[in-house]
DNA sequence: CAATCGTGGCG
DNA sequence: TCGCCAAGATT
């Protein structure tokens, strides 16, 4: 079977159920994309229901003050997320008369998004086949095919890309994509991935060969760290008496 | 292009 | 307690 079949398969039987996937209205996938860069669903959760309720439009986003936006932001991390959204509110709201841009082209230009972003959006939005590569998809093409290229390394990133673009389905990219994402972070997980009943069990190369742990490669970069110590010296003076 | 940006969960 | 990581983008 193909690999985008086996995995939207899967899908169907375990994909999460999350308020984002109920719509394919940009502005909600944008907001959900954004909260969820380098963010655990479990996190960004709240304040996705915040902010979608708080500001149901882009009109109504772009309208607030950024200290505001800041404060609803609070406690998420990363805030030039929410500056850069904020901005991008304003711009599509002003300049664009509301209407999100339609292809990943004029998505990619809009500012805090980049190439994943601009992936999720065109695909899921606008059935364009344009592949994402995040954490999860690293993970799993990395194990499934025995890649063992650092996934952050230069050639590493165009080799994912190029790699995922050729798997994609191009009649459902959208869900191809949150599946592969879905699938990464529920079951091809970085520790204990359930391989015992994974449905690539007969394909995957790193659980053949038993590299799943060894999966994918990361370049190490060297964290310096100052450590400073403070030594006490203690001399006792021994009076000798005779 | 390597460093940086936050927070929370996990072993 | 510590290092690693989690739906990345920017400079």
């Amino acid at each position: 079977m193909k690999f985008s079949n086996t995995l939207i398969y899967w899908y169907l039987q375990n994909n999460r159920d999350l308020p984002w996937r109920k719509s394919k209205n940009p502005y909600f996938i944008w907001l959900s994309e954004i909260m969820l860069q380098q963010t655990r669903v479990a996190q960004g959760l709240a304040y996705y229901l915040k902010f979608t309720t708080t500001f149901p439009t882009v009109f109504d986003l772009a309208k607030a003050d950024e200290s505001t936006v800041l404060k609803m932001w609070q406690g998420l991390g990363y805030y030039s997320r929410a500056r850069n959204l904020h901005f991008s509110a304003k711009q599509i709201s002003n300049e664009l008369n509301g209407i999100f841009p339609s292809t990943y082209e004029e998505i990619i230009k809009l500012k805090g998004i980049g190439d994943y972003t601009a992936s999720a959006i065109s695909s899921i939005c606008f059935n364009e086949p344009t592949a994402v590569v995040d954490g999860n998809v690293y993970r799993v093409l990395s194990r499934y095919f025995g890649l063992n290229t650092p996934t952050n390394s230069t050639s590493g990133i165009k080799e994912f890309k190029t790699l995922a673009q050729t798997l994609i389905d191009i009649s459902q990219p959208g869900t191809y994509n949150q599946a592969l994402m879905d699938f990464g972070a529920l079951h091809c997980k970085p520790q204990n991935p359930l391989c015992e009943t994974c449905p690539f069990s007969d394909s995957c190369v790193a659980f053949e060969k038993k590299l799943t742990k060894e999966l994918p490669v990361k370049e190490k970069k060297i964290k310096v760290r100052k450590r400073y110590f403070n030594f006490l010296v203690i001399k006792t003076e021994i009076i000798k008496q005779f």
